[in-house]
DNA sequence: AGGCTGTGATACCCGACGGGTATCACAGGG
DNA sequence: CCCTGTGATACCCGTCGGGTATCACAGCCT
């Protein structure tokens, strides 16, 4: 019946995020009345509570944690109707890829250099993103194309085509004595007392619970293994960021990583097409061998 | 920058949809001016033109079309947010199901059955609607899981559960030369000057050119094989709605049609994955030989 | 030709509501 | 015990979304 506008959700996506209304006024640059006033008339209008105030700060309710994914999702798909709207008649757009910073280098450089051999191809655009945010670049329309990684990267909504697929090597500190081992297996890395798995924020926005190190960045997590605090498993591909400081071993019974080209699901343009067939020459290509 | 606002969407589609002002306005329960105030305020805050205005009449620009599609998607995915927060703790509330009307109707007897046969399940709603809605109930959070189609239904951003496959038939006047065939094949039906294949409306609500009339449901269809104006190929189980008018010939060149359950991509619920148990069981035993 | 009809655009007014400032109520902590 | 910091409340004001009346113009009938 009375649908919610964006500006309402906007506001209460801000307010869950920084579980503070203070902090989340001034991110929306509004004052801090107006807002408690708006959060009151949308859990009013749904009929649902969706944060308890506590007297010093705010949590999520059941309903606001659903509420938060949902609103992500919708405010992605409203950014997305105007950014491609805008686009729809530029033909000579560049199709913008995303990427992990520093995943799959040399693959990406081949994809690109594949791309660029064929004429009549779209120019390509990369950006670079934080680690699992490229699924919210492809759905706000700020990406046309990205590349991800099965199966740690969740794929639900996107069409792929399979790149390559690699084995995963432990990240050390080069003076630990695991850093010495030719080999490992994830017995070996799943429970080293003084390197624990660092967290990552879950969706919501909160870490949970272990002993490993908080972090949101791959910088953090590099210079975190360098001072000896926790330790990485992560694609072969992946040591082109490796610190002189570190070690990669190879994990023999990690799950292979493959990297897939995705975008929306039934979203279709020439300059896609052009390079998901750019993709299927570099597809059986081995990283480490470049075409001569 | 400026976000749009699902008003403006909601307002853009209806004009999209009627090619009219006057009308879209009814249909909004607005008056005209601020409508055609609003659609250019639109117009300029994308910065691009979406409507052709004719001195009688509308017509949408590539870019209209594209916002078409974009803003529909959008405004599901916020309509899906208010529905989910709604619901989010109400934890008996029924699984609801959506389907075509008159499609898979033995099938669907046997899977509300074998649902119900488990204990401790929610109780399944069944909702129906028009040909090819199925998606957009499920995307707007009216339906959690449907009954679809393959290949005929677009699959993309759903998982799914097959559940049987099925040849298809001719359904024909009775009357007709054809009818009287044990078996067609596609070239068969596909060219006969008289009984033209009808056409659908398209996504952004225009018809397709042909010699066939123009439908929007299932039962104005029927009526038009029984007036002996068009013909239908289509699975075999939807004889369920066969007219007396109707005769039904196999044609046994088509492609095959499965039946999935399907249901959002990465949405999770116990209520779900009862079902998708019960569709496990359904799902080797042919439509027409009931459990005894 | 000339009025008629029906289209979207324009002009103007008004009330609702989103935003601001000032302030309150209250829980912790030095 | 006052100070700090939280969100809630009270109140004012300007913007803007909505309404009515009207215009401009292209077909179409007599």
């Amino acid at each position: 019946m009375d649908d919610l506008e964006t500006r309402e959700l906007r506001y209460f996506v801000a307010v869950a995020e920084e579980l503070h209304f203070g902090r989340a006024a001034q991110r929306l640059q509004i004052s801090q009345p107006p807002l408690s006033r708006a959060i009151r008339q949308l859990e009013r209008r749904l009929g649902v509570q969706l944060l308890d105030r506590d007297r010093r700060g705010v949590a999520l309710t059941g309903a606001g944690r659903v509420l938060l994914r949902e609103a992500r999702v919708a405010l992605d798909a409203v950014a997305a109707a105007a950014r491609r709207t805008r686009r729809a008649e530029d033909f000579q757009r560049p199709l913008v890829l995303v990427t992990k910073a520093g995943a799959s280098h040399e693959l990406l450089r081949q994809l690109l250099a594949s791309s660029a051999a064929v004429t009549d191809t779209a120019p390509v655009e990369v950006v670079l993103c934080e680690v699992g945010e490229q699924a919210r670049f492809l759905r706000s329309g700020r990406a046309d194309v990205a590349l991800m990684h099965r199966p740690v990267d969740d794929l639900a909504g996107f069409d792929t085509e399979d790149l390559c697929t690699e084995g995963q090597v432990a990240l050390l500190p080069s003076g630990h004595p695991l850093a010495a081992r030719p080999q490992l297996t994830l017995a070996d890395v799943g429970n080293v007392p003084d390197l624990p798995i660092a967290r990552w924020p879950r969706l919501d926005g909160s870490y949970p619970d272990g002993p490993g190190p908080e972090v949101h960045t791959q910088s953090q997590l590099a210079q975190l293994v360098a001072l000896s605090k926790t330790l990485l498993v992560i694609p072969a591909s992946s040591r082109a960021w490796q610190w002189p400081d570190h070690v990669a071993v190879p994990v023999i019974d990690a799950p292979e990583i493959t990297t897939v080209l995705a975008w929306p699901a039934g979203h279709h343009s020439p300059a896609l097409a052009a390079l998901a067939q750019a993709a299927a020459g570099v597809r059986n290509t081995p990283p480490a061998a470049p075409t001569p």
